[in-house]
DNA sequence: GTTGAGCGTT
């Protein structure tokens, strides 16, 4: 079938959009959704009937009318009716609304960091790209200082909220290879596990690839990333745009091409002491048998300092801080096994290796190997002053050591 | 085979 394009608009009586079908005919729900994010199906009025009529959506494919496209207006439907984008609301409800956004601030913009970048783009070639979005108020490649070859990743910032939304709701591909905008870690505020955005998707097969999943996961709400481990692992990260899109999928079995996944809730990434300290918890029982940092209901709440939560704990401020230390240093968990048996000390380092990039990659930058032979002694000895119990007991599992950011 | 790469010399 040759090229062709369906007009699609916001509303029935708006300008619409040239949107391009596949060559069968079909169109592809992301094809729609890179012009309208958070779309998730489309409507017409039929004219036969004069009514509203749904498009057939199938595991992100949008099937055409029994007669064809033909020239009908289709109109975009979003999850929510509040999912409107501002910029196509009326100006009447511009001023109603915008008081209350601009209180709640999310209109500003931030950095953006792209990931992926090829080592050979430039600051010029991030920007040429990324106008074709908006207005670029700031690129800039992160370059090794002494060689100023390319990290691989850079910053960007727009002028408007609406193109940095729509660049964070796509991959990009740039001089030749995929990329992602993400708000950059030091942006991502500390995100209550309880209302993550993040989905585990348990149960894929191999034949799923990234695109097909955000396809079929995008008629639940805008999504903001599909992370897909490589080797195949049999599983899958969908973030969405709205925690609560997210909250309300975990639990269930969805069939994406004919298999049934499972949805459940993404465990935070272990690289920040919070989180770390949680997951000890679970563990070999660590401080004082209390087991450490209680369930998530449990620590909730305080998204500020993660040590008050140490207060429940007979431990000195001493002890708390190298604690942390600990925690945050390249030795990791290492530097606080104590001289006691490892209850549960075979960890899930993942293989620390790996530099997965199709180009050759030479001036990395080292952060690993934690030898396990040197023991910092955190016996009972003269550290404590308060009398209890110490770092006596094991503190299993292996723990990775980088430290960055809230990965959610 | 059910828990993820990489994050900014200001």
């Amino acid at each position: 079938m040759a090229e062709m394009y369906i007009r699609v608009a916001e509303e029935e009586n708006e300008e619409p959009m040239e949107i391009p079908s596949e060559d069968d005919g079909t169109v592809l729900l992301s094809t729609v959704a890179a012009q309208f994010p958070g779309a998730c199906g489309l409507r017409y009025r039929s004219p036969v009937s004069q009514c509203m009529r749904g498009v057939r959506l199938v595991e992100g494919i949008l099937h055409a009318p029994e007669n064809g496209w033909g020239n009908l207006v289709y109109v975009v439907n979003y999850p929510k009716e509040t999912a409107l984008p501002d910029n196509k609301r009326k100006m009447d409800e511009i001023d109603a609304s915008s008081a209350t956004k601009i209180k709640r601030g999310d209109q500003k913009t931030s950095d953006l960091i792209v990931l992926g970048l090829p080592w050979k783009t430039t600051e010029q070639d991030l920007k040429d790209y990324f106008s074709t979005f908006g207005e670029v108020i700031m690129v800039q490649v992160k370059r090794d200082v002494k060689t100023g070859n390319s990290k691989g990743f850079g910053f960007v910032r727009f002028g408007d909220w609406e193109s940095q939304g729509k660049v964070m709701s796509q991959r990009h591909m740039i001089d030749g290879r995929w990329c992602d905008c993400k708000l950059p870690n030091s942006k991502q505020g500390p995100d209550e596990p309880m209302r993550s955005r993040k989905v585990f998707v348990g149960r894929c097969t191999e034949d799923m690839s990234a695109d097909e999943l955000r396809q079929f996961f995008m008629q639940y709400g805008e999504v903001t990333d599909v992370f897909i481990p490589k080797p195949f692992r049999a599983f899958a990260f969908v973030t969405f745009a709205d925690d609560q899109v997210a909250a309300s999928l975990c639990g269930e079995d969805l069939i994406i091409k004919g298999i049934s996944v499972h949805i459940s809730n993404a465990e935070p990434k272990h690289n920040n002491t919070r989180q770390m300290m949680e997951r000890a918890g679970r563990f070999g029982n660590g401080f004082g048998g209390q087991g450490f940092g209680a369930s998530r209901s449990g620590m909730g709440g305080s998204s500020s300092s993660s040590l008050g939560n140490f207060n429940n704990f007979n431990l000195n401020p001493a002890m708390m801080a190298a604690a942390q230390a600990a925690l945050q240093s390249s030795w990791g968990m290492m530097g606080m096994l104590a001289q006691q048996n490892q209850s549960g000390a075979s960890g899930t380092s993942t293989s620390g290796t790996s530099a997965p990039r199709d180009q050759p990659q030479t001036y990395s930058s080292g952060n690993s190997n934690y030898s396990s032979s040197a023991a910092l002694g955190w016996g009972s000895g003269s550290n404590s002053t308060t009398g209890g119990s110490g770092f006596n007991s094991s503190f299993g599992s292996g723990m990775e050591s980088k430290s960055s950011g809230w990965g959610m």
